[in-house]
DNA sequence: CTCTGGTGTGTGGCATACCAGATGCGCAGC
DNA sequence: GCTGCGCATCTGGTATGCCACACACCAGAG
């Protein structure tokens, strides 16, 4: 066989299930949740039809929306999309900060200076002006930001944990990080979590980190009606 | 209605698919993952044939398998019984130590003090000689000290993720357990973190704990080959 | 008017049949 | 003896059809 000719082999599956629950998933990610008028019952049958393929991928494809929590299947009821309530979120929130403070800290450990770079990198992308400029792509940087600290930690159980984490505060955080007074906060935030990577202070960088993302945590909990139920009571008003 | 006849509603669902989802997890986690003659490919029809039911709600356990990681579906090749290497296991344990350091810092914040004493209940279940005298005990005892300090934490999705962690680290901990001399330190570890817990010191209860788990971390990473591969090497001399 | 039982329809659960890629073995050709 | 082609077979993927339960609705008894 000619060395030449080097074919990187096909990877993952292509199978309409994990096609479905991945459009799926992300399907409901983009829904708004909390808007009471959406609909969060899913159709099998529906669905299928909307596709163009039987039910049994479908079938498939919720069965493991319904394992990571998203949906619930009822067994002859229905299938309903999970609407968390608040004190669910914060525990999220509070998972998010055990894991992240935890690869804050494996980052000061293990992580190369190249690595550490990128945090800053990506920070300098926002100075505080510009944060409050332009709250929405601050946001996107402040994504990149965790998820860089989680890439560096070279843990990546802990990272797609992570990942599963955000997932399902995706909805919240859209409407968290609004705030723009939330927004100063967070990016001196950061440069206190870089500086304590830099140096290699695994207790500061964890602390940090965590205290950081209670913050979010108390935001979310007083700011809940705020942005949660906006629509709701609009809705209940209606009715 | 007479109030006489009182019955309970039936609770959860009774569909085979979830009754054959908990049967093949909890045979996937009895079973010796790392003795090289254990067979580890699964058959949907020899399955369904051995249960009495068609592929269908046995596909569909898999699915939910494939997703929480215990297996790997290839396509039109096969379903096989994920055997985890070391850095994966070591990575499952720092996740494991963000977890539960995050669940001993809540305790301290919110746990009342009768549940904080339950800790004591069940530590002093073993002193150190006792510990020593019947290690397989004491690793019962042991798993429940871990899983009462989830527990009082009050975060449900910390608990949750914890079980799920640690479920992959079942087989692991089988063998981690054995060794006589960590009983000792174990029990130190124990009370040293009770006595943070009672006195509501949330930081060195955090540290406390993160270090004991890092301790069971850097043993697996240095005796893996011991109890991870006994089996393993005299298979290979015998083939 | 109220309560009760029947019935029609919707929904998920399950069994079954068939499909196509993956594999292994054996035969034919060199 | 080695190579390569092809068929038999194994395995997961998908489509379909039927079932049993949940529920809304309706009719008839009281």
């Amino acid at each position: 066989m000619p060395e030449s000719v080097v074919l990187k082999p096909v990877e993952g599956n292509f199978s309409l299930g994990d096609h479905i629950y991945s459009e799926l998933r992300e399907a409901l990610l983009e829904l708004d949740v909390y808007n009471r008028n959406a609909d969060l019952r899913l159709d099998e049958r529906g669905i299928a039809k909307q596709m163009g393929v039987s039910r049994t991928p479908i079938r498939e494809a919720l069965a493991r929306l319904a394992q990571e929590g998203f949906v619930t299947i009822q067994a002859r009821k229905g299938i309903f999309i999970n609407r968390k309530d608040l004190p669910e979120i914060l525990e999220l929130v509070k998972v998010w900060a055990a894991l992240e403070s935890m690869a804050a800290r494996l980052a000061c450990e293990v992580a190369s200076d190249e690595a550490i770079s990128e945090l800053r990198t990506i920070a300098a992308q926002f100075s505080k002006d510009q944060a409050k400029a332009n709250i929405d792509e601050y946001s996107e940087t402040n994504i990149d930001f965790h998820g860089a600290i989680m890439r560096i930690s070279g843990c990546r159980k802990l990272q797609e944990l992570g990942e599963d984490v955000f997932a399902h505060l995706v909805p919240i955080r859209r409407r968290a990080m609004r705030d723009v007074d939330r927004a100063d906060r967070s990016v001196v935030d950061h440069m206190n979590i870089i500086e304590a990577v830099e140096g290699r202070e695994a207790d500061l960088a964890d602390r940090l980190v965590r205290e950081h993302t209670f913050r979010l945590h108390d935001y979310i909990a007083s700011a809940w009606k705020g942005f949660m139920e906006l629509e709701s009571l609009a809705a209940d008003a209606k009715a």
